[in-house]
DNA sequence: ACACTGACCACTG
DNA sequence: CCAGTGGCCAGTG
């Protein structure tokens, strides 16, 4: 991506995941699909990985679809994921974001472009 | 240039 | 119902 300037499967990752509103998360699968390639949610995870050079990206909202903190390992420290989420009110217990379909923020049915 | 892997999810058997 | 596997894009060895 850094050759390339053309929008790729990445660059809409990333302009989905800055559309999340603060206090609200998603999951890589939702993000997929909203690209229309429900199969690359492995690839969101990816993007992720490669997000760390945009800071614009809170990449600390996006989980898997249970709600889990998987990719708090890739972060600064393993507890930087869950600190940046309890600052935006967000609970977790056990990995586990609580009451996580309340603050789901599907882009599918509350970002339509 | 080829093969493998990676923060996942949904479909089979 | 539980376990296994395929699939998608991009990056790295």
């Amino acid at each position: 991506m850094s050759r390339t300037d053309k929008y790729s499967f990445f660059d809409n990752v990333y302009e989905v995941v800055r559309q999340i509103p603060k206090g609200r998360v998603t999951s890589y699968g939702a993000i997929a699909n909203y690209l229309g390639a429900k199969r690359s949610a492995r690839m969101v995870g990816w993007a992720m990985n490669a997000a760390h050079n945009k800071p614009d990206v809170p990449a600390h909202r996006v989980v898997n679809r249970q709600g889990l903190l998987t990719g708090k390992h890739h972060f600064a420290t393993e507890d930087t994921m869950q600190a940046r989420l309890e600052a935006e009110n967000i609970k977790i217990k056990d990995n586990q974001i609580v009451a996580f379909k309340e603050v789901f923020w599907d882009p599918n049915l509350e970002l339509l472009i």
